[in-house]
DNA sequence: AACACGATGGACT
DNA sequence: GTCCATCGTGTTA
């Protein structure tokens, strides 16, 4: 088989306005070697005016993928410890990314564990934006590859979800609340495998 | 050159 | 619920 899973998502997917892209990308596959993740929970960053976003001080070296046309990664490193997976989206010059916070998995179980640690089972296992990142073996040497072309990481097409929920982003307390309490978190309402399901809607 | 700070996760009380 | 590991980056000097 030439191209296992659904068709690779062509780079058009991405330039669009961050948000519509966020809740597009729920259902959708990330494939890295032979572990393959459906994504079930992702947040929106960005555009000219988000206090929570990365490129709330204009551009810098670390935030310089944001402002790439989407359909590229941008990696980052939180707390010194983890590696956060973001998808850039929109034109070039429109610094915006949906961070991927949690997935399901689809194949490669066992490596997913063997990476996690080897104990853990069940949504334990990806349900942490640095959860994903680990099972599927990425870091900071991914940032800005492409996703609409083979090779390495890539996003191929999965299947729609059924129902959507919406709610606050997790972890930004420095933001305004305007832009704290924005529903820029999506995930899929019949999944367990979502993190801080209580204060979604 | 020095320093403060995270878009977290796991261990523990 | 609490505690804290750990390091690249941005800011300041």
């Amino acid at each position: 088989m030439l191209s296992p899973g659904g068709l690779i998502l062509p780079r058009s997917f991405y330039q669009r306005p961050v948000a519509e892209v966020a809740a597009d990308l729920l259902g959708q596959h990330l494939h890295h070697g032979e572990v393959i993740l459906r994504i079930s929970e992702v947040e929106a960053y960005g555009g000219p005016e988000d206090s929570a976003s990365h490129c709330r001080f204009g551009r810098t070296a670390r935030n310089a993928p944001m402002w790439e046309a989407g359909g590229v990664v941008y990696m980052f490193l939180c707390y010194g410890v983890h590696h956060l997976l973001n998808i850039v989206t929109g034109p070039q010059e429109d610094a915006s990314a949906v961070l991927i916070r949690a997935c399901e998995p689809l194949a490669g179980l066992a490596l997913i564990r063997e990476r996690r640690g080897g104990r853990l089972q069940g949504p334990a296992l990806l349900t942490g934006p640095g959860k994903v990142t680990q099972a599927l073996g990425i870091d900071l040497t991914f940032n800005c590859h492409p996703l609409f072309t083979p090779g390495g990481l890539e996003l191929r097409a999965g299947s729609a979800p059924a129902a959507i929920l919406r709610g606050p982003r997790v972890g930004v307390p420095y933001a305004q609340p305007e832009h704290r309490e924005a529903p820029l978190r999506f995930a899929l309402a019949d999944s367990e495998w979502v993190t801080h399901r209580q204060e979604l809607g």
